[in-house]
DNA sequence: CACATCGTCAACCATATGGTTGAGAATACC
DNA sequence: GGTATTCTCAACCATATGGTTGACGATGTG
């Protein structure tokens, strides 16, 4: 199955907007770090280490082709994160109706009773 | 919609064990800080942070019961994440048989001419 | 009241992250 | 050959992260 470490490294991945817009633009097809790099406002060096990390955490692979290195997405790990929310998208849909309910009566602690969104801040 | 920085938080929340640990068993009901502490090796301390990092990506929301936090899930962030993988998630079912052959002919003969150019560019 | 429990807060430490620059290795082009 | 392009690498810096401990406020409980 999906071993813990690795889905450490496929949610990090995506803890990125610079990643997800790579991702984002990897979807409609490969491209080179140099094309990946070009619209994000930083260095390639920059861009680069965000490249890598996509490739350590198996969301993209590269083939170097002469001097340059086109990656393409790799399906598996980020399917593996989807599958992850998925399962827990069952959780909410089960609870969500019930929640209210839930909220008013079931789980109210013995001596105080527990609002809905109580929207504290900080 | 769901604003970059809001999904950094939300995949940088996910991007722990012990944090998807606290979603995985929140997801079957509201939990205490201390409950939500209490299977992971660390001190309270620590998983409080944990618990502050999901709370600050809006994964969950806590309401104060007297002296205990009680912690739940909030169903938002979680679908936005997995809409996002969602989405692109038809880009690899398209590209996906694509993706075999090409595998299979691109790395079989280490010494043969490199194949496909994707990027046709100047 | 005295005491245990739950949780936060602050200080502290080690390490990771995200960016920079400069140098250099390959490769392509003239 | 000489030069430009593509990208990696190493050094460096600032800040964030993830953990610790100790003290403390607030709340229950005897």
């Amino acid at each position: 199955m999906v071993d813990d470490v690795a889905m450490d490294g496929v949610f990090h991945a995506l803890a990125s907007g610079a990643r997800r817009d790579m991702v984002a633009r990897l979807a409609d097809g490969p491209l080179t770090v140099g094309q990946l790099a070009a619209p994000l406002d930083m260095s390639l060096a920059a861009a680069a280490k965000h490249v890598q990390v996509l490739e350590r955490a198996g969301v993209i692979s590269r083939t170097v082709d002469g001097r340059r290195h086109i990656c393409r997405l790799v399906p598996g790990p980020l399917a593996s994160a989807q599958e992850w929310l998925e399962f827990y998208r069952r959780h909410w849909s089960e609870r969500l109706d019930a929640l209210e309910e839930l909220l008013a009566e079931d789980f109210a602690p013995p001596d105080a009773p527990v609002r809905p969104r109580p929207a504290e801040e900080e």
